[in-house]
DNA sequence: TCTTTTGATCCGTGATCACACTTGCTTTGA
DNA sequence: TCAAAGCAAGTGTGATCACGGATCAAAAGA
């Protein structure tokens, strides 16, 4: 099974040319979309999507996306309601405390994890997100939130993906993808405080995996979880019942 | 909101008659056809699912069996090969390790977070299982193993409902029904192997839950997951490569 | 006898349609 | 003027069909 057929085209070097070709079906590119709205939140907390609408705007049939929704569903990125019709979980304060506390538990058992594992390759490669953050901030003057929540997005599963459990990473998936439609708000809140401490909270991060500090690596990941939702906790619980309704 | 209309029909005790009637489409009894085999173990690790033949023995037509691999495979119950057919997971050792440590991780967790907050109202409906469990085992002498992991299966969610955390349950469900098609043979390795003490460590882990002893419940749970798992991958050790075909 | 090719069959994907239910607005009545 | 009945547009669910790709077995060739 691991040799080559003798018909296999093989390079000068003995390897394989050709890798597989992705084969991506409309469903596929529907929740592709979707997923990506909702994690950096594009889509508003109680927004009540459609089967034909989301048909309409991604210029597909119904059938692509009620299955891509349904994906959604299972994972409780979007929920549905008794009418059958779907939405975007509306933000709550016991909700946001809830994934707060589970991301921190889940999340930083990954990355204690990966502090054990991490190869002196990995830590650079997760640097090299750093940096092209850096350069980022320094370019642009207005803010891209767009590009950075994806930074942020590459920056932390970079370090899942080297904690070596295959279980957990879908997990982690769900709950992002559940806290993306707060997070958005919450960047913007925390913008406001000052969100120069990401970056640091960022750096602690990387210097304890490289350190294969596991335990500091778990503390920081937890202060950078907890940080914007602060600021989100706060303005929810001043203007109150906006989000309610 | 909480006012009756002047219409609602009322009993002569003052309270509504009727409730809601609830709606289940075909999708959710194919679904929950789908996930309680695969809870139980009925189906084979590594055996192929097709809709058509779904379709087919469950009676209906494939539009409600290929939503619900959808959803199934969304959750990690069952993976999707390149060939776009879907199968059950195989078993392997590593991945046995990985559901492990998870399930204790979060597992633990919740009934961390249970024991401090359940009532004794809680409590006794959790030893009211542990009690039909005892009645079942006298009872019969043959040993019924879908009912027994039925039971199994509604003395931990019966615990980790109290947990308070809405975002755990579904994760604690994915994990179960990713764990179930190695249960169903790691139960009868355990079985083999003494099963009584199965009873004696949910016995422990309920004292502790009415003792409202995190640590202690946590711990009893953890012996808990981790025992059948032994003897499971013990016999996966020894006829090695049987599984893996 | 073994390899290759060809053909039929099966399967997943996506489109389209019919049906039942919900929703919101208009009309009708007091 | 207001509330209730009625109507119409819209929505999710499920069935059926067409199309492209995958699989497997039989047949043709070396």
């Amino acid at each position: 099974m691991t040799e080559f057929d003798a018909t296999t085209i093989q390079s000068s070097s003995g390897g394989p040319v050709f890798s597989p070709v992705e084969r991506e079906t409309v469903q596929d590119r529907v929740y592709a979309t979707l997923r990506s709205a909702l994690i950096c939140g594009l889509l508003e907390p109680g927004q009540v999507l459609t089967i034909r609408g989301l048909a309409e705007q991604l210029a597909t049939s119904t059938m692509p996306v009620r299955e891509a929704l349904g994906r959604l569903i299972s994972e409780k990125a979007v929920e549905a309601l008794p009418n059958r019709s779907v939405r975007v979980p509306p933000v709550t304060i016991a909700r946001l405390n809830d994934l707060v506390h589970v991301r921190t538990m889940i999340e930083g058992e990954a990355v204690a994890m990966a502090a054990q594992r991490m190869t002196k390759a990995d830590v650079s490669r997760v640097r090299t997100i750093l940096l092209e953050w850096d350069r980022m901030r320094s370019l642009s003057q207005e803010e891209d939130f767009d590009h950075e929540m994806r930074l942020n997005q590459n920056f932390h599963f970079e370090i899942y993906r080297c904690c070596g459990s295959s279980v957990m990473l879908p997990i982690i998936e769900s709950l992002w993808l559940q806290s993306g439609p707060c997070i958005r708000e919450a960047a913007y809140a925390f913008s406001e405080a000052g969100g120069v401490d990401t970056a640091h909270c960022h750096r602690v991060i990387v210097d304890a995996l490289e350190a294969g500090d596991a335990g500091a690596a778990r503390a920081a990941l937890a202060a950078d979880i907890e940080r914007p939702f602060t600021a989100l906790r706060q303005r929810l619980t001043t203007q109150g019942a906006r989000t309610s309704a």
